[in-house]
DNA sequence: ATATATTGTGGGTAATAGTGGGTTAATATC
DNA sequence: GATATTAACCCACTATTACCCACAATATAT
């Protein structure tokens, strides 16, 4: 386990449970690092998922949000729908969080859920919805990569 | 063993095991630098089969990815496909790598597998399908190659 | 040619991971 | 202030994984 602290990777299958908690990979966990003694940031992502920050990292997007001066209009919108939706969560003794009712309806989970490494973020999806996207995706021109493969050798 | 580090050429036959174990060729793990720790990163290839690539080698992959802002909806799916279907492994004491279900229905290997080193990274094949493929190799007009014939020469 | 090291494969066991549920503490409601 | 509801905490069970040892086959060295 010799990946960067707070970098995820991966994609995995759980289980949302009678009490709305679902586990984070061990891996994830163990990935995590010592500062941020367990707690994770949860909000609504800009697809229709749940996005899961560790709270370090959280910290340095606020830092970044606090340089956004609220003359703007737009800053204070930006600002006002990346924050409104954010809590705090601590992962229990078995290593799982507990998403509350707003966030599940947003992101459509019911009992089943996918959770995929996006390297500095989690997100956590709906099967059926992400396997939706997933079809667009393949027939989308690839071409919509090209200026990326530019940039990244893979 | 005079090849440069993290480089794979070569072809290898291996089974895999009960528990969805195959083995690297020990060519191979001599080749790896000691930077990897014998950690390896386990991904879908872009033909149907699977890319293994060296930690020290994915980790850059991964800071290019970094950069990527995630306010692109190109960007984060982009990322998204990337780094889902990867995981990363340890070699064990035998110098074999576990693969996950996944990786093995989307490369529909069964018991026996070809690996193949492929420079910076390294392949692993059902062997049945390989061969389908290589007679559509031998089928399409080598014209194809005259593109690649001003980069490289052989 | 024989001894020694290395390589590829198989399998057992202990540790960890994932899931469910019960009990107590905190908060909200009437 | 009593009760209902929610959240935090703890324990328990099962499945999976990681780790270890074993051994045959091959390669290397003496």
């Amino acid at each position: 386990m010799t990946l960067n602290k707070n970098t995820f990777i991966g994609e995995y299958s759980y289980t949302l449970d009678a009490k709305s908690r679902i586990n984070i990979p061990s891996k994830f966990r163990n990935s995590l690092s010592k500062d941020n003694k367990g707690s994770l940031v949860i909000t609504r992502g800009m697809d229709k998922c749940v996005w899961v920050y560790p709270l370090a990292i959280w910290k340095s997007i606020e830092d970044e949000l606090r340089k956004l001066s609220s003359l703007s209009s737009v800053n204070r919108s930006f600002i006002r729908n990346t924050v409104r939706h954010a809590s705090i969560s601590k992962l229990d003794k078995q290593g799982r969080i507990a998403l509350n009712q707003n966030i599940i309806k947003f992101s459509n989970i019911k009992k089943n859920a996918l959770i995929i490494g996006m390297v500095n973020k989690i997100e956590i999806w709906d099967p059926s919805y992400l396997s939706k996207i997933d079809n667009n995706f393949n027939k989308i021109d690839s071409n919509q990569f090209d200026e990326l493969s530019d940039k990244i050798i893979l």
